[in-house]
DNA sequence: CCTTTACCCAACTAAAAGAGTCGAAATAAT
DNA sequence: ATTATTTCGACTCTTTTAGTTGGGTAAAGG
């Protein structure tokens, strides 16, 4: 498990915005109150709006507000939304020989490893996370 | 889920030599019959012999072999030997501030995860592997 | 001895990904 | 118009990954 600080960055500002609700935060209120880099958090919360997790609204009242309630928001959504893809082997396949074999076995193995941890993050909600209901 | 070259050319060599048991393979042999870069090949193993993992033996009939039964060594022991580090959050956390609780919420997260994975890679041996016996 | 075979190790390079910054443009009240 | 804020793409800096290179060690077998 590697975490990225924009996976990182992404969960603490949803998290802020969970605890505002209903009210909306603007993208310098989110930076200043939970340190977290301006122009970074800008970029992250722009994936976020594309991802529809998050909308925002200009004058009156400006900021961020989450899109839909936060039980209905899973870690799981915010981690595709931010990094994309859900896994990736860096090495390529070979094409032939008897490692063939090997590779399938391999893929097997990296799927049930990414099916454990996302029965994980995706059964956890902003919400779980905002009121401390968290997993075993 | 992030699977580096280094883990991946690992089990590869690794399951050649469940395989092969007991007869040793060089390095030379591995490279070949597995595709896998024989210079970058070596440090792995090297790696591997450090982690007890692996011995090699010299002439006659030189090359390496697993230090103890497929059966005895999980793809977790694999993946701590080669990349080290079990897990780590990039961002630095917060000194002060109402990020504080959010960030010790997020490490529950991430520990929670990483006990899923936990689960998978290391109930998983080399002989379940080569055998083809996989989790769910 | 001395060549051959194979391993050992530290330093190096190249390319990618990650973490952020910068600046200019768009938006929409007042 | 002005002000506050978001939006977008391009840019920089650093770290990590994926390898290579080159020099050295060990131990047969001729």
């Amino acid at each position: 498990m590697q975490i990225t600080a924009r996976v990182e960055y992404a969960l603490r500002a949803l998290l802020a915005l969970a605890s505002a609700e209903p009210a909306p935060l603007t993208a310098a209120a989110l930076s200043e109150s939970h340190a977290l880099p301006l122009t970074f958090l800008q970029a992250i919360l722009g994936d976020l709006r594309r991802a529809d997790l998050v909308l925002n609204q200009r004058l009156p009242d400006p900021g961020y507000r989450l899109s839909r309630p936060a039980a209905t928001i899973t870690v799981g959504q915010v981690l595709r939304a931010i990094d994309g893809k859900p896994a990736g082997r860096r090495a390529d396949p070979p094409t032939s020989g008897p490692a063939q074999d090997v590779v399938r076995t391999l893929d097997l193995l990296w799927e049930a490893a990414d099916t454990a941890l996302l029965s994980v993050i995706d059964s956890v909600t902003l919400a779980d996370l905002r009121d401390g209901h968290l997993p075993t």
